[in-house]
DNA sequence: CTGTTAGCGCATTCAG
DNA sequence: CTGAATGCGCTAACAG
């Protein structure tokens, strides 16, 4: 097949300079309007795609520096983010990538804005955000991006502001998986328990509400919603009450919050039949719980595809100035059993 | 952080050209034996790496030619695989890959053979093969590595060639998957059936044996293998006499084989208590299986990530020659269940 | 055997 | 406003 099309054979069929054809191509000022129509409507024409090594090489003598803020790396869950990431980067390493991670507690709103103008003043290329969704955070973003600084959101949104887009996951349909299963496992009329962390946290109820959503009607009931505020204490108290006030629960589906202490109150219970449990991701206390057999399955969220998705696009964006087509990148949500593992 | 270590820089170092420098780091002959380890310690000593983009550049002159040998197109299955294989090239073609795809029946052993030979005289940079498996095939493969043409086998091995290595599932474990999930919708003493193609074929049987292996003293008696040879009457007939004389089966595992016949034959048993039936793959008829609330599992072996990962381990092989460090890559097995799609 | 040189396609000066 | 020239790191062809 022929050589795919270069600026400088839309540079002689335009009748131009190589150099004017590129501040055409990159948005650059300083071109007559009807030459930059010109050029335009010929790139278009030979279908002209930018050559990524070239790009990348000419690039190379000032390395791209991408932002990444997140929870402090103590939690298990963005390790496994930061593993994609890290995939990706390797990918792209010959191309001049340069990560910075700051790592911003989850609590602290004015520590997040902070970072993100400080990286902004830094000069990154790009950021990428994981952090609270908040006013103040909000409007750092937005001056980040106003400023020609893009932004991504991954795996937790920081809805309504300028944030380029979202890469996560479809959060009602990880609730709905688990009421497919819970369904699947039960035999007709039982009842469920769940148990989540804060139901004021939009993650949090969304899974709650797909899991309600998708099995009213066919016979499972749902005796209590347990909210545990991710403590060890009000979780295990109200669990281990619930529990023994509904001896005829079957099924519990975990859909946040803390899993060590819901283990701690299944193990305490010693009944007969043992209880149907689906939880979320794969910490080691869910890991731990599947091997032990108390836990059935656990759906998970693909953490590395969103640190690796949310990369790539930022990459392509800042080099090539290309547009995620979505606002919102779901990642693949699955489903585990310990045989997986 | 500094630039990366260039050619040019280890070549300073070492008092040699930059021209030296290349032919050790590839390879290539023409360089004194002293001068070679020099250069060599010097570049370990600096941790070189090379920097992708140049390398790609340079190449893009003769762009590289990779071969393609899967089944007809017709077939659902590898289309997803194609569009791994598409996604990666697109990510790479700005770096010249050229892809040319020869569909090759999956009976004939001959046609694979030549075509694998007419590659490699066209001067294909490397092969990725998933047709079948077969002492011509094997030969051929052979001959394009020996020859310096690399061969990856995806989807479904050539055991005993000199292919570089092989992408595909975990037969086995997607086997013990299927026996997990039988186990947890299924209450102990139960009987099931297992439908098959060919269990003379490694893949087929090594799913079967896997999910025997898993099953077994679990309480839940595998009543009959059925063999239906991909055929829809073979299939039909079979599973409709064992489902007659065995009426408490309750499970059904359809590690391979007509899918279609199966559907058939289970609509039209008319029993109160429907099957439980696990399938594997997402081709249509399972997917419309699933929809309609027969099939409650199916277990898919991630076709897209199998072409995508062969193809980069291919590139990175080709361009970097760096060889892959295992054998056997297995992509990711994930379940899917109706409320996934 | 080894050094030199001319591109690969693009971004980015510096002159006009 | 536009053209020409230089270099990114590497390969390959050509001189020595």
């Amino acid at each position: 097949m022929r050589m795919s099309v270069t600026i400088r054979q839309i540079a002689v069929k335009a009748g131009v300079s190589r150099g004017t054809v590129d501040r055409v191509l990159n948005d650059r000022p300083g071109v007559k309007p009807h030459v930059r129509e010109k050029v335009m409507a010929i790139a278009e024409e030979l279908n002209y795609v930018p050559n990524a090594a070239a790009k990348a090489l000419a690039f190379s003598k000032k390395p791209l520096h991408v932002g990444i803020i997140m929870p402090p790396r103590e939690i298990e869950f963005f390790q496994e983010i930061r593993d994609g990431i890290e995939e990706a980067a390797d990918e792209l390493k010959g191309f001049g990538i340069q990560l910075e991670y700051c790592y911003v507690s989850n609590q602290n709103p004015e520590e997040g804005a902070a970072v993100i103008r400080k990286l902004v003043e830094d000069g990154v290329n790009g950021i990428m955000f994981s952090v609270m969704d908040d006013d103040l955070i909000r409007l750092s973003i937005n001056q980040a991006v106003d400023s020609g600084v893009p932004v991504i959101t991954f795996n937790s949104d920081v809805e309504q502001s300028k944030r380029i887009c979202f890469v996560g996951q479809n959060l009602p349909q990880s609730g709905r998986i688990a009421a497919g299963l819970m369904a699947r496992v039960l035999r007709s009329p039982s009842k469920v328990l769940v148990v989540a962390g804060h139901l004021s946290i939009y993650a949090h109820r969304a899974r709650v509400k797909g899991f309600g959503d998708h099995l009213s009607g066919s016979g499972i009931d749902i005796v209590q919603v347990i909210e545990g505020y991710d403590r060890f204490e009000d979780t295990y108290e109200k669990l281990k009450e619930a529990l023994t006030r509904y001896p005829e629960i079957e099924g519990i589906y975990m859909a946040t919050g803390h899993i060590g202490a819901c283990m701690d109150v299944v193990k305490g219970m010693n009944r007969p039949n043992r209880y149907r449990i689906i939880a979320n991701d794969l910490m080691p206390e869910v890991e731990q719980g599947m091997r032990e057999g108390l836990i059935d399955f656990t759906i998970v969220q693909n953490p590395a595809q969103q640190g690796y998705r949310s990369i790539r696009m930022l990459y392509e964006l800042i080099l090539n100035g290309k547009m995620p087509e979505q606002q919102y990148y779901y990642t693949e949500t699955s489903i585990v059993i310990p045989e997986s593992l």
